[in-house]
Order: structure tokens, then sequence, then C-alpha cells
DNA sequence: GTGAAAGCGCTAACAC
DNA sequence: GTGTTAGCGCTTTCAC
């Protein structure tokens, strides 16, 4: 493996020259230019990107801290993240805490101060105030739960009003027994679904009745269906659901049809996340739909303004959503 | 940032006898030992892998190369391999080639020699001979297709018996139209289930039509849907189909139920892959369950293996499959 | 058992 | 413009 030595020492020329020309400075002599493009060509030199970074005092990576790559929402999520970062010549570096507050206390413990130059992590445990002592120096961006009032750079759609809109639409379609899926004790996001699909009952004055709000401690289709199974076996039913997000919803689809109970004829269901599988579902679902692109987008573009500038004040990006009407609602 | 001098500093002994105590060298006198240790905790003291690895020669991370995130086979399978290489102290850097020659030969270059210990890919598009050029020098294991020819490590299933498993399930049902969908022209791992497709069709002394072979030149839920949707237009449409992932298979039973054509009672449905997805959909899928698990575990260990021993002969290693027997299959 | 010092490959003062 | 050289933080001979 060709050394910038090896290059300078074929070329005839000193290790300054050479790097020069491998990291574009401008004024290097046409005549060295050429000779040391030349070794580099008939060396195959490619530079060592940990030596690089061990001098510049910066890694090139970039953790991104996800519970689970098996939820489609945070697999989509990872690839748009991906693509973002090349761009910023990043490599990224995905961690999955399972989300267990001990997961992603050692990810980022064991990733520690040097191995990344910075963080984008979406948390199910922790709190955003917990990363300040966990990662003391390494720059994070939230994803996700929106807490305004935290000193911490922070993306993510205005959840309320999300779930407040897809409530909404529920109330529309004249249903009454509106169900919730997915209440957590500790999760920021599920708070403020709550809260919108509280505020939507409330605009439509509707009761919110604590029968019909199902709490859910993991976000899985297994879930989805255990929560459903409950909903129906009540003595008053409900007539539509809105689950927090996608994995619940098919869950929950899956429950109501092994019941005999029809969606949407029976109970119309909405879910969160407009993950691909959720459109191509029988019946199709009902989905709130973040413009993950733009997510991803903000928190690489988020984090490399904070790298560069570590005093500047944290910024809270909220990104746009729409509601994606299909089958699961469609209908009477 | 504490360092190795600052330790020793505060601990009054030399750095040598921090990087002793630090990497569990057995023989530090006590009393040292513990001066270390308090000093150690005092700073809060945390290796820099970036220079630790430029000292060791190799760098702590290892390459998992797929096409897309978005596929859930991909998706679960990079969750299985993070879990399998930290238990290795590797750190994983994912990429996607998003299916093109150009994405895998830039992904593997662009790594190159001093990013990476080494690669576990999953090549779309790329042959296995390809490696060796693009790669020089970085242990590599290939996932999916099995060429037992080439002198490269590599895990997979036997495509070939999975295939043909599959295919019998559906002769079994007294099936006789049989389609496939997924063919590929330059796709190994689809020559090797359409070979089993038509062994398992020449078993039963069916006939292998051309028309009911639909060739899918992605293998996303919407090929599948496109596929199907000219199978079931054509004269003679099949009563069965085999596609070669579960994606191409959700959308295959979209299309059917789109057109009205019942899943399994016209037209039986079978997948590949075991995405959970499918366990849930409406039907439930039939299809091959690779272990999964088995393939992350051996892909790591292998490479492990091969970057301890470079001279080592390349292994192939085969992970066992079993059929999932669900509703796009089941009654009549 | 422990210390001094070289060196992994690179960048960036600093000198010329 | 280009060469010399120190040093990023660590591991590891080699003395003692």
């Amino acid at each position: 493996m060709a050394t910038l030595k090896d290059v300078a020492a074929l070329a005839g020329v000193s290790v300054k020259t050479v790097s020069n020309v491998v990291n574009g400075y401008a004024f290097v002599k046409p005549e060295n230019r050429s000779r040391v493009e030349q070794a580099l060509e008939a060396t195959g030199y490619r530079p060592n990107l940990g030596a690089r970074n061990l001098r510049r005092g910066r890694t090139g990576f970039l953790a991104l801290v996800v519970p689970e790559l098996v939820v489609p929402y945070f697999a989509e999520l990872a690839g748009l993240v991906l693509r973002a970062a090349r761009e910023l010549e990043w490599n990224v570096l995905i961690e999955q805490t399972l989300g267990t507050r001990e997961g992603e206390r050692d990810t980022l413990a064991a990733l520690g101060p040097h191995m990344i130059d910075g963080a984008i992590v979406s948390p199910e445990a922790l709190e955003a105030r917990d990363f300040g002592e966990l990662a003391p120096g390494i720059p994070v961006v939230m994803l996700g739960e929106h807490s305004v009032d935290l000193p911490i750079d922070h993306v993510g759609i205005d959840n309320v009003e999300a779930a407040r809109t897809a409530v909404a639409h529920l109330v529309g379609l004249g249903r009454t027994r509106i169900a919730a899926i997915g209440a957590h004790p500790h999760r920021g996001t599920a708070a403020q679904r709550l809260e919108g699909y509280r505020l939507a009952l409330a605009d439509a004055g509707l009761p919110v009745r604590d029968d019909l709000v199902a709490t859910a401690l993991n976000y899985h289709r297994r879930d989805g269906a255990e929560a459903m199974a409950r909903l129906l076996s009540a003595p008053e039913p409900p007539d539509a659901v809105f689950c927090f997000n996608d994995l619940l919803a098919t869950g929950a689809v899956r429950a109501a049809a092994e019941r005999g109970v029809r969606v949407p004829h029976d109970v119309a269901v909405a879910g969160f996340d407009n993950t691909e599988e959720g459109a191509y579902g029988l019946p199709s679902l009902t989905t709130v739909a973040p413009d993950k692109a733009a997510v991803a987008r903000a928190a690489v573009d988020l984090l490399h303004r904070r790298v560069e500038d570590p005093q500047r004040p944290p910024e809270h990006v909220r990104t746009p959503f729409s509601l994606q009407v299909r089958e699961s609602t469609g209908g009477a």
C-alpha cells in the first residue's frame, strides 16, 4: 500500500508537494504537479483516512442511532441519511439501540468522542437532556420528539398537528367511537400524538374515552394486533382507530380481519409514517406522511453546521407532512 | 479530552504502564495498576480508536454493502449483522449501492483499503470475480449468489433447492399453470431460483412455459404488481405464482386483488425471504424462510477468520432454510 | 515490571 | 513554490 512518502520518492519531490496535489492546493508548479500525478497513478495511491483524520482531529464518520432497522420507517430514513451524508463526504455508522434506555446509553458511550464527528439520534427511551451528559462534547441532532425548550438541535414534524389532522379525517368520515393505539408512558412522540388525538376529538365535540386509548409498549405489528383485539372485544368497540405508526396499523388491520371485522366498513384505520408497505396492503393504509427525505437532509445539514461551529445556537427544524388517504379509511 | 500521556502524568508512571493497564496486560505491579486505574477514572479517559488503529494497522470497521435498506430483507439482515459484529468489536459501515454496477464499484472503491478491515457484500449487479479487482487486498465475504468455483468466501442458502421446494409445494396443491416472477438476465440468484422452478416442474411432469416466466428488472412491490398484471391478462392466466422475493409477492397479491382475482382460491402465491411484513399481510404469505441470523453470523465470522489469516482457503457456507406455509397458498 | 523513544501516515507550521 | 519537520494518540520494541 503506497504512502505519501512512496509517491514523493517516485516523483522526486517532497511529501508536502504530494500532499498539496492530493488536497487540491492551487499553487503547485505545473511540472511538479504532473510528475506527482503520474506517480499517484503509478502507485495507485489512496490516502489513509485514519491518519488524515487523526491529524485533522476529525473522524469522517457520523453515527445514526435508531431503535431498530427492521422498523420500515427507520430503514427508509437510514437509506436517506446515507445518501445525504455521502454528499458531505461523511460515512455513516448505523447503530441500533433496540429501544432500551441501556441500549441508547451504551451506544453513545461506546462511540465515544473519537469515533465520530457527530450523531443523529432518534431516541425512544432517552430524553434530550440525557444526551448532554452521555455524549459530552459530541454534536448531536435529535430526531422526532419536539422539545423546543432544550438547547439541542432538533428535526421533526409537528406531531400534534399531524395526529390532529389524521383524527380529523376519521371524524370527517362520520365516525364517533374513535380509538387510539400507541399510548406510551415515556415516549415524547407518543404524548404528542395522543395530544393531537385529544384535540381533534375536542374540536369535533366528541368525548375522550379512556377505554378507547390503547397503550402499546412497543410499536411492532404484533402490538398493534394485540391492542386491536382488546379494543374489538370491548362492549363498545371502536368504529375507527388511529395508530401511532404504520406497523401498529398493519397489525390492527390483520386483527380486525381475523375476527371478521371489515376495514374500513366496520372500522376505519389510519396509520403514521407512510411506509411503502402500507401503500400495498389490503386494504392500503391511510397514513400521515412525513417528508422523510426532508428530515434526513435537514438532520445531516444541521449536524454539519454544528460541527463547523459548535457555538451556534441550537435550531429546531420543522419538516412538512401530509395526509395520504387510502382504502383503509375509504368508502363508508 | 484526556490522552494516555495525561493519565500517565497524573498517575506518575509512563505511558507504557498506562497502555498496559488499558489493554489488560497481566504483569503490572498491583500498586501501579491501582494508581493508573484511579487516574483513568479521574480523567474519564477514552482511547482514541483512530490512533490505536493507525498504529495497529486495522480500522475496526467492517462494511456491509447492500443494494437498498428499504428492502426489508436487507434491513433485517443489516440489523443482524450489526449485532453479530458488535460481539467482535467491529463497527459496521453500511453502504447502499442502489443495485447498479456503478454503485457497487464506486462504493468499494471509495471505501478503499484503509477505511475498513473487510466487507460483507450482497451483490446484485457485480459478479464475484469483479471484487478481486475492485478491492485488491481487502477481505470480502459474498452473500447470496452461490458461486462455488470462485476463490472467495461466501455465505448463502441453496437457492436451487429452496426454489424447488417452494414450487413443489404449489404443485402439491394441485396447481398446474405455475408462473414465476423475478427472472433477471444478470442476477445469479435469479438464475438459481429459476433453475429450481424448472426442476420442480420437471419433477412433476409439468411443462415449462415461457409465457409463465415473468422477468422483473427490479425486485420491488411495484415490479411484482406489474408482472402479475401481465400474467393475469394473458389468455391462459396462471393458477399459482412463485415470486423470487416477498416484495414481488406482495405486489402480485395486490395486483390480483385489484382485478378481483382471489388469493389463494384463484391463484396461489408464494414468496421468498420470509420478511415479517408477509406474515401480517392479508392473506399472509407463504414463503421460503432463509435463516437470516445464521447468514449474518456466518458472514461476520467468516470475515473475521479471513482477516486473521488472509491465506486460508476460501470457504463456502451453506445456511439452512425452511418453507413457511401460510394463507396465500392455504385452502383450495 | 517499567521507561524512553520510534513510528503508524498524514497535515501544517515554518523556513528557505 | 517547495522542503523539513513536529506531532496527532497510540502501541511496541528495546533497554534497564
